[in-house]
DNA sequence: ATATGTGCAAATGATTTGCTCGTGG
DNA sequence: CCACGAGCAAATCATTTGCACATAT
């Protein structure tokens, strides 16, 4: 059940959704590579890989909020406001360090920072379902080539 | 200085811009209502309050980097990817409490989480320069009226 | 005077949708 | 068999851009 193709066959058991090979090679496509993804990243190398698959772009779009129910990926951000996502199996929760120049995201996760926010909620009768956290600044490499901003 | 109209004329000739009558009326607009503001909403009201005024949108667009770069506000994010802003002046920073059914923005400030944001980067030598962080989830109205999803 | 800013309309680019056909159960 | 999912292309929607004119300096 730690199986990513696994949960998605129990997931479209469950919800009545078919078992697609889209699907299939969608999600083994994601699982492929660790970190995170934009839809156009994994539209690219579902086309390089299967070539004989004519995959739309359209069909993982709409595949998205699926594998997100799922619980089979998450929904990251970007400043300029497109998405991408990354994965949940075996990826413990963490938030993230972007660095402006270079665009390199790390991850660090903080216990007290965690337990504060739901402090933080539970005093204002907040249900807390999911946060977004990025720190945002210049990385060590970056900072080092002087940077005309 | 502490106006936001004198902090608009300061950084025009500063940057050696024109102080428009547009740039006063945008400034001037959003700084008339607290909170967070849309280019819709700012648009729209300029429309309404200043009618004779043939703003385009794309004058809008336009300006909001410099109203960043003059500190006036600051960008903010929407899950689903669309930007909004906010006032700086007179404002201190602070993170954001979404609802996702209502979509209310509420504000909170933590110190610890702050100066653990702080520590982090200076361990990992990242240079930090902003940061986002918004908890999402239920707020209390909308919890009660019991939700399907 | 003249370079910068503006309105307008057309372009862009990511995402969504309508439609028809293919296929998993 | 037949409802759901896929491909494709057209539609959307927020944002950006090109152009010609207006205007702040």
């Amino acid at each position: 059940m730690l199986n990513p193709i696994d949960i998605l066959k129990e997931y479209c058991k469950n919800n009545s959704l078919r078992y697609t090979p889209e699907r299939e090679i969608i999600v083994t496509e994601i699982y492929k590579k660790d970190g995170h993804f934009h839809i156009d990243h994994i539209f690219l190398r579902i086309r390089n890989n299967y070539p004989k698959l004519k995959l739309a772009k359209a069909s993982i779009y709409r595949n998205i909020p699926h594998l997100i129910n799922a619980g089979l990926i998450r929904e990251s951000f970007y400043k300029d406001g497109h998405a991408c996502y990354e994965h949940t199996l075996g990826h413990a929760h963490h938030d993230h360090i972007r660095c402006l120049k270079c665009g390199e995201i790390t991850e660090f996760y903080n216990e007290y920072i965690d337990k504060t926010q739901q402090t933080i909620c539970k005093q204002r009768k907040f249900q807390l379902l999911d946060h977004i956290h990025i720190l945002l600044g210049y990385c060590e490499k970056c900072n080092k080539k002087k940077g005309a901003n």
